[in-house]
DNA sequence: TTGAATACCTACCAATCTACTAGGGATTAT
DNA sequence: ATAATCCCTAGTAGATTGGTAGGTATTCAA
């Protein structure tokens, strides 16, 4: 049930660009050491995130890293799928169909349950921007949240 | 992003224990053969669910193991905790109040993130119950299911 | 044109985790 | 007593994690 560092590490850099987001590129090393990470992991992190098409790099003296887009839209969705390709806890319940497996039981009890909790996650990261994890409040946009029995939840 | 097989297999046994619910103790070889598992691993996977207080075993010629409740008052959630530990994707965002990590920003942004999440895995995780996963139809109490693109899942 | 600052790439590594296997001990119905 | 079962511990090959190291390419500024 643990996330890779790559995940976090990587949105903590896309937050941090986002934060200085229109003031030009930010340095690799500047990310770094304002986010307290390791620069040569962190290269390898933001790699896939260039390729994705979520950042852009200028090389050179005064280059740096910057968001391809608004910070309102780039979704966690789409850094997430960057980072840690298909969305899906388990082979047989991927966002995208993967027939090979599971000729077991289509039928399965236990998929349906990786099922919902996939489409659960899917739900909260593709509706939170960049913008939503910068801002004061901790409200998204829209507020499409389904008053659930949350806030049974101890801790903030 | 991916499940560890503990997490898998378990809950495949679990079932398995839901749909004989009534029937007698199940032996370890027989739920390890429906559901093509290693007997040994499994031996391993079902000792925390046992300690947990879901199963019940019983040694000797006609023994096995049974759920220690109906599969209506089994949830997920229990099953999981019992599997993975407390709920949480990032030590930073736990059910149960991580104090030590997270010095550096309790109001970092991306927290606020792996939060939403737990609390999104917490609520289907809780809310789903082993009959739910047991019974024809793919709806718990409350159906919200979003049609999404699912059923481009290739059947076998 | 040179130099420094940056991004970019590949290979390597130690430690840990995963998914088992092996083998024996404890308990109970027959 | 015996066989069937649960129970426990230790080992282990391979993958993954979380890096480090060292070099190359590109750009700006003097």
């Amino acid at each position: 049930m643990k996330l890779s560092s790559r995940s976090e590490y990587g949105l903590r850099a896309m937050v941090e660009l986002a934060q200085s987001y229109g003031s030009g590129p930010l340095a690799l090393a500047d990310i770094a050491r304002a986010q307290g990470l390791s620069e040569g992991y962190l290269e390898q992190i933001i790699a896939p995130l260039r390729r994705a098409g979520l950042v852009l790099a200028t090389r050179g003296v005064k280059g740096g890293y910057t968001l391809a887009a608004s910070p309102k839209s780039i979704t966690a969705g789409q850094i997430m799928r960057a980072l840690e390709g298909p969305l899906d806890l388990i082979e047989c319940a991927s966002e995208y169909g993967s027939e090979s497996s599971c000729k077991r039981e289509l039928a399965c009890g236990s998929r349906r349950l990786w099922l919902k909790l996939r489409d659960s996650i899917v739900d909260v990261l593709d509706s939170t921007t960049l913008a939503d994890l910068c801002t004061g409040d901790s409200t998204p946009g829209d507020k499409k949240e389904k008053p659930r029995h949350v806030g049974v939840l101890a801790g903030q």
